[in-house]
DNA sequence: CAAAATACGTAACATACGATACAGCGCTCC
DNA sequence: GGAGCGCTGTATCGTATGTTACGTATTTTG
C-alpha cells in the first residue's frame, strides 16, 4: 500500500530516466518543500529543465503540476494535524474503546492551543475583565452548557454577567439591553444553528463585541465576531467533542480572574473572604 | 519578538478591518495550509474578495503574495526539520498564563484515565445504556453544566433522560418518580454541596443507582454511589478544573451511543436518518 | 556500425494567477 | 445633517507560470 508521494517515488525511481531521477532525488532531499514551489525553481534546483519536471510528475500519475502540488499539500496537512506526540504515548494495550478517545481529545487540545496565541487569549481576557459593559453568554444545543459553565464562574467575580437561556424569543428581547460597550460570548459548533447566527448578526448590528467559540470549520458567526476561537472537535465517536473549547473556556476564566485580581477589584477581595 | 507569521497575525489582527480579519481568522484556523494555495482559493475560503487577501498580506508587511507564500513555506520547512519543537506558539516567555494551565489540564486527564479502567467505564456505559429505567442528571453550582451537557446528548439517543434543574425543592419532588431501576448521575466537586449530598442520600434510600463524578478527594456522596469517577481538578488557577470530568463524560456519551448502536436500537437508526 | 527509439532541452504558447484602478458604500467626525 | 475618509468588491490588465511542440543529443538494438 502506497500512501505518500515519497513512497510512490521510492517505488518508481528505478524505472526513471536519469534526469527525472535527479528531479526525484532533489525532491526527496528536501521533501516536500521543493515540490511546493514553481516548476522553474524546482527545475533549477534539480539542475534539469522544466519539461523534465513535468514529465516527472506525469510519470507519478498526476495529470498536471497543480494536481501534484495539491496532493503534496494534503499530505502535509494530514501530517500537521496528527501531532508527533502520538508516538510518545504508547498505544493502548488492550485496544479498548477508551484510549483512542482520550488520545484524540488530548491531541485536539494541543492543536487548539497551538493555533491560539497567548496574546489572543490575553486580549479576550482583557476585554472580558474590563467592566465597562455587560457580558452575555449563549450557546447552541449541545454547547450551551459551556456557556453556562463560563457564566457561572464569571458571574462570581464580576457583576453584569448574564447567561441567555430559554427560547429564542427570550434572548431576542434582551438585545435591547445590548450596546457597543457589551460583550457577547457565543458557542457554536457544527451543525451551526440558524437561530444563533441570526442573533449574532443582530447583536453585531447593535455594535456588540462578539467572542466566538467554534470549531475549526468556523461558524458563519465568525463573520461578525471580534474574536474567534477555533477548537478541534473531531474524535472517534458519533459526536463531536467540545472538550478543547471547554479547556479554552477554563483558561479564559482563570485569566480573567487573574486580571481582576491584578486590578485590585474590591469584589475579588470580598470573594476571597468567602472561600 | 515575532518569529512566525501566526504571531504576526495575532499581533496585528486587532488593527485590521473586518474583512481582513476574516482572512486572518481563516488562515489561523487551518494554519498554514490555506496560505499555500492561490489567492482565489484563499479568498473564497474566507468569503472575501481577492484584493482583500492581497491587502491582508500587504498589511503583514509582504511586498506581494508569492513573498508571503515563500515565508510560510520557510516556516513550514523549519518546523518539519525539527518535529519535536513543532511549537506554533513558542512557550510563553514572560511566565505566560497559558501553557502551565494547558499542561496541568493534560496531566489531569492522563492521571484521571490512569485510575479509570476500561471495565469500569464499560460497566457504567452498560448501565446507562440499558433502558429499563429512567436516567436523572444533576450537578453542583459549577458542575451542573456538565450534567446538562451529558443530558443533552443522552436525551437524543434514549428516552427518559432528565436533567434536574432549578431549586432544590424542585428536584426533591422528583424523588417520587425514582426507583431502583433508575440511575442518578451526580457531579459534585469541592466544595461539596450539602443540598446535593442530602439529595443523593434520599435517592440512595429509594434504591436509585448513583453514578458520581467527583474530584480526587471524593465527595461524601461516594458513600452512596454505585460507581465513582474521581477526576483530577488541580490547575494553576484560582478555580478547580472540571475538564477531566468533562472528557470522561464525553467518553461515556460515546460509549453509550456505541452500545445502543450495537443493540440495534431503533431510535438510533431513526436518529441517524436525521443527521 | 547503422538505424531507430528514447531522452532531454530550447523556445514559443496559452492560461490562470496576482496586481491594480476605480467606483460604491458605510462610517465617523465636524 | 453633510462632508470626508476608509473599507470593500468588480472589472481589467500585465505577467509569471505551466504546458506543448519540436529539434538535437544520447543511448539502444539488430
Amino acid at each position: 500500500m502506497i500512501s505518500s508521494i515519497a513512497e510512490l517515488i521510492a517505488d518508481r525511481i528505478g524505472t526513471m530516466p536519469a534526469s527525472e531521477r535527479r528531479a526525484a532525488q532533489t525532491l526527496i532531499a528536501s521533501y516536500p518543500m521543493i515540490g511546493l514551489k514553481t516548476v522553474a525553481e524546482f527545475s533549477t534546483a534539480a539542475g534539469v529543465s522544466s519539461p523534465t519536471i513535468l514529465r516527472f510528475v506525469a510519470r507519478l500519475g498526476f495529470q498536471n503540476y497543480p494536481e501534484f502540488q495539491s496532493s503534496l499539500q494534503d499530505e502535509l496537512a494530514a501530517q500537521l494535524q496528527s501531532p508527533a506526540i502520538r508516538t510518545l504515548n504508547p498505544p493502548s494495550p488492550g485496544g479498548g474503546t477508551v484510549s483512542p478517545m482520550l488520545e484524540a481529545t488530548l491531541d485536539n487540545m494541543r492543536e487548539t492551543f497551538r493555533h491560539l496565541s497567548d496574546k489572543q487569549l490575553a486580549d479576550i481576557a482583557a476585554r472580558l475583565a474590563e467592566r465597562r459593559g455587560k457580558t452575555f453568554l449563549i450557546g447552541g444545543r449541545f454547547t450551551d452548557p459551556l456557556a453556562r459553565y463560563m457564566a457561572a464562574h464569571l458571574a462570581v467575580i464580576q457583576p453584569d454577567v448574564f447567561h441567555l437561556a430559554g427560547q429564542e424569543s427570550m434572548w431576542r428581547d434582551r438585545l435591547i439591553d445590548m450596546g457597543k460597550r457589551d460583550v457577547l460570548v457565543i458557542f457554536d459548533i457544527r451543525r451551526y444553528q440558524d437561530s444563533l447566527i441570526r442573533f449574532a448578526e443582530k447583536a453585531h448590528q447593535r455594535g456588540v463585541q462578539i467572542v466566538l467559540f467554534t470549531d475549526q470549520w468556523l461558524s458563519p458567526i465568525a463573520r461578525f465576531a471580534r474574536h474567534v476561537i477555533a477548537g478541534r472537535t473531531a474524535v472517534p465517536s458519533a459526536w463531536d467533542s467540545s472538550a478543547a473549547l471547554f479547556v479554552v473556556a477554563e483558561t479564559l476564566i482563570g485569566a480573567v480572574t487573574r486580571q481582576l485580581e491584578a486590578d485590585g477589584a474590591r469584589r475579588i477581595r470580598e470573594m476571597e473572604g468567602l472561600r
